[in-house]
DNA sequence: CCACGGATTGGCT
DNA sequence: GCCAATCCGTGGA
């Protein structure tokens, strides 16, 4: 885990517009620190955000109290309440006043499983199918690293939640589709992927993808 | 496998 | 009052 640490993803990493730094995020790991362990898995869904053309972005109307860590400048984490009784994440993206950010839909586990389980099931041990509804949406994310409002605004750069570099296992094709559950801005193909994961969101939408780019 | 509806509360008109 | 960047259980094909 010391080289999670060290291969942290730096400040400048998201001074960039949403669009561009989310296809980026994909293979990242997303990382938590707790005095009961590390929390931590392999990005594999995202959705870009950008309240300047996009209709569907919290931070569309302007700064209020919900969204203003989003006009924060990248490198913070932007938590949200929604549906009465989840919340989500997002990696907040851009320089600072222009309210950007990618939304962490999808995550493959990597350490910490027992944790997350604990978070989502109330106990330790998980089933094939449990282990991969541990993290395969947004709202499910959040219950699993037991990150809420408390979380708003927390600095990526610091040493409790934080993203690191993948590592060497990253070869995988990440390709594109329009965003999931938006009525608004509903053209922007700004849902990114890995195309055939099992923690990415199940949707029809995973059958009609465009390729987009690999590494 | 897919479609649909209920849960439940904060944010904004 | 209306609606939401979701999830889960149910019911039918």
């Amino acid at each position: 885990m010391n080289s999670l640490i060290s291969s942290k993803l730096p400040k400048d990493f998201y001074q960039r517009d949403a669009a561009e730094l989310a296809p980026d995020l994909i293979g990242k790991i997303f990382c938590r620190k707790l005095s009961s362990g590390i929390i931590a898995g392999r990005i594999v869904e995202v959705e870009a955000y950008d309240g300047r053309v996009d209709e569907a972005s919290h931070s569309f109307g302007g700064i209020t109290r919900r969204n203003e860590v989003m006009f924060g400048g990248g490198g913070f984490l932007y938590v949200y309440f929604t549906y009465g009784m989840y919340y989500c994440c997002n990696v907040v993206a851009g320089i600072k006043g222009t309210g950007q950010g990618v939304l962490i839909r999808g995550i493959e586990p990597i350490e910490g499983i027992a944790l997350m389980s604990r978070n989502r099931y109330g106990r330790r041990k998980v089933t094939g199918q449990e282990k991969i509804n541990l993290t395969s949406g947004p709202g499910k994310i959040c219950i699993a690293f037991g990150i809420t409002k408390k979380n708003n605004g927390v600095d990526l750069t610091g040493d409790r939640i934080f993203l690191a570099e993948g590592g060497d296992a990253d070869n995988f094709s990440v390709v594109c589709s329009q965003r999931i559950g938006i009525k608004k801005s509903r053209e922007l193909e700004w849902r990114f992927f890995i195309e055939g994961n099992n923690y990415v969101t199940k949707h029809k939408l995973n059958k009609t993808f465009k390729t987009f780019g690999s590494q």
